[in-house]
DNA sequence: GATATTGAGGACTATTCTAGTACTATATGA
DNA sequence: TCATATAGTACTAGAATAGTCCTCAATATC
């Protein structure tokens, strides 16, 4: 499976309790009882979180965490990038330099076309997006092959 | 990273390497030189390839590989989907069933937007594409974030 | 001002996954 | 019949991931 690592997920499902309900901060705690995550480990996130400047957080008693940006802000290609460096399908894909691999890899330029519509789905999508109760959508199309010449 | 696994890397370099010289067959060691990537690996490639239909055989002296269909016939998603099984970003996106997290993940519809858009996207890149010498291609849009409502 | 509560930061460990290797069996051309 | 090549399976080492724990710092409340 091209896998998430399952801390972007929690993350992800963190972010969406902390944007479906912005009115007050949420101690760690809480966030753990909500998510049905393991408490040790949402506070490891939360904190990560705070340092990329996703979260705000409040120290101290009756402290906590709340979003520090809109949810409209926030990408899954923005946590994804967070949590897992750039998006990039192949290792090759990150740095100019080619691979080790070189005398027999001539597809370098075709992965960073895959790995930008890759970013683009990604980055369409915001918090936002991701809390609102959806109908299903229809049909996506993406005219890649057509680019592919 | 977004990553996919070397060997899914290898894959897509061997069957390149194989799809832009179809008119012979090729042994486990002309395909390792070539490539660069290492006997041992290429030939649990090559027989992995085999048994999932992309690649014949042919045993015995003078033995070897080549393709099985047409380049155009063969996707990155079908590699990737052979390689790292469905397509999905994260695990409750495979099953319908939702994940032990029930209680507190409410998102996994937009999964489903986002693993199809994912999947789209690779599925329009055939190894005929990888193949060809390409000049840069200008912009990639992707309407996944209008569809979301 | 003392105490309870909550986050900050870092270190550590167990487990899982991945990549790579080795070995034996089988088929075929010369 | 021998050399060459694939088929199939099992195993091992290493790396990455996930998860836990402990100590320190800040703040609200009594």
């Amino acid at each position: 499976m091209l896998k998430l690592s399952k801390l972007t997920d929690y993350t992800t499902v963190i972010l969406s309790f902390m944007a479906s309900n912005t009115a007050h901060i949420h101690s760690a705690l809480e966030v753990a009882e909500a998510t049905g995550i393991a408490l040790p480990t949402v506070s490891k996130l939360l904190k990560l979180l705070v340092k990329a400047k996703f979260l705000r957080s409040v120290r101290g008693a009756k402290g906590g965490y709340n979003l520090a940006k809109r949810p409209e802000e926030i990408t899954m290609a923005d946590i994804i990038n967070l949590m897992e460096g750039p998006i990039a399908l192949t290792e090759c894909s990150i740095t100019q330099q080619g691979c080790g691999q070189a005398s027999g890899c001539h597809i370098g330029g075709k992965w960073s076309l895959i790995n930008r519509t890759v970013h683009n789905a990604l980055e369409s999508v915001s918090l936002a997006d991701m809390i609102m109760p959806s109908a299903f959508p229809s049909e996506v199309l993406i005219p890649v092959k057509s680019l592919l010449r």
